[in-house]
DNA sequence: TGTATTTGACCCAC
DNA sequence: GTGGGTCAAATACA
């Protein structure tokens, strides 16, 4: 390291401070209750950004995390899905063909992009729907272990404006499957044909000298609050446009999930 | 031929 | 009754 441009070297300390904040944060995450000293979520939350931000400076990609990126995850107490899946599981209702309970509160996480998001998961695409006041359709992906491993996460991805293009993709529920090589890996990969990755992997195992990222710039993104409860409609949010896009790009991203997200972060 | 996507139908919360 | 979330048959693709 010591023959590494200053740059550089200060962008790797900066990464070690982001990951030594989010080990705690992990800490935290997996025990609560544990010593109240642990600087609380929102803190390590915020370092973690700042480290982020701070590297992007060093390696100077465009920053865009600490304008128009917000961050903010929440782990509320998942509406309790299986309380419903019992139901149905002694129903015959759960036979039948698109028996479900809208969803009305649950674990959420928004993020807005300028590009779908590529995150790492693979994601399988079970549905898409015009919505209501929205210019663009919405289209409901779902992990591609569901049945294997009966993972349960869910993402929603929509169109959201026109100019400039913004996506919001909407995560739901945890990832229970195992992901093998990827669990222990943040992504901050915001993969798209125009928008190459950023990854940077916070595995502890891994020799600082090899925390990577590629320097190509990633689409800004926003992480926006998450909501403890859903709407269960999000009519008016829209920016409506005269423009229809046939050609939706959503189509092509399968993958991914986002680990801001509250999903699978840590070894959940 | 196996897997992923599309899309209309179905069901239920509101 | 309506809109949103999901299912599953049909279709596309590698």
């Amino acid at each position: 390291m010591e023959n590494l441009p200053s740059d550089r070297r200060k962008a790797i300390e900066e990464l070690e401070r982001g990951r030594d904040f989010a080990s705690q944060l992990r800490r935290l995450v997996l025990n609560p209750a544990g010593d109240v000293t642990t600087p609380s979520a929102r803190d390590l939350a915020d370092e973690v950004v700042t480290s982020f931000s701070n590297t992007l400076l060093l390696l100077n990609l465009p920053s865009h995390d600490s304008q128009t990126q917000q961050y903010s995850s929440c782990v509320l107490p998942a509406k309790s899905d299986d309380s419903e899946d019992s139901c149905k599981s002694t129903s015959a209702v759960r036979e039948r063909r698109g028996s479900y309970k809208r969803r009305r509160t649950s674990q959420s996480s928004e993020i807005d992009s300028e590009a779908p998001i590529d995150d790492g998961h693979a994601w399988r695409k079970y549905g898409q729907k015009n919505i209501m006041n929205a210019p663009y359709p919405r289209n409901y992906f779902r992990c591609t272990h569901r049945y294997d491993q009966g993972c349960q996460a869910t993402k929603q991805v929509q169109r959201i404006q026109e100019k400039p293009v913004l996506y919001r993709t909407t995560y739901y529920g945890q990832h229970t499957c195992n992901r093998n090589s990827l669990n222990n890996e943040i992504l901050l990969d915001a993969n798209s044909p125009s928008h190459p990755s950023l990854f940077i992997s916070f595995d502890n195992n891994l020799p600082t000298d090899q925390a990577f990222f590629s320097s190509s710039p990633s689409p800004p993104m926003t992480i926006t609050q998450c909501k403890e409860e859903i709407p269960s409609s999000s009519s008016g949010d829209y920016v409506v446009s005269p423009e229809s896009d046939d050609k939706d790009p959503i189509s092509d991203m399968l993958c991914g999930d986002f680990v801001f997200g509250p999903f699978d972060c840590f070894d959940g």
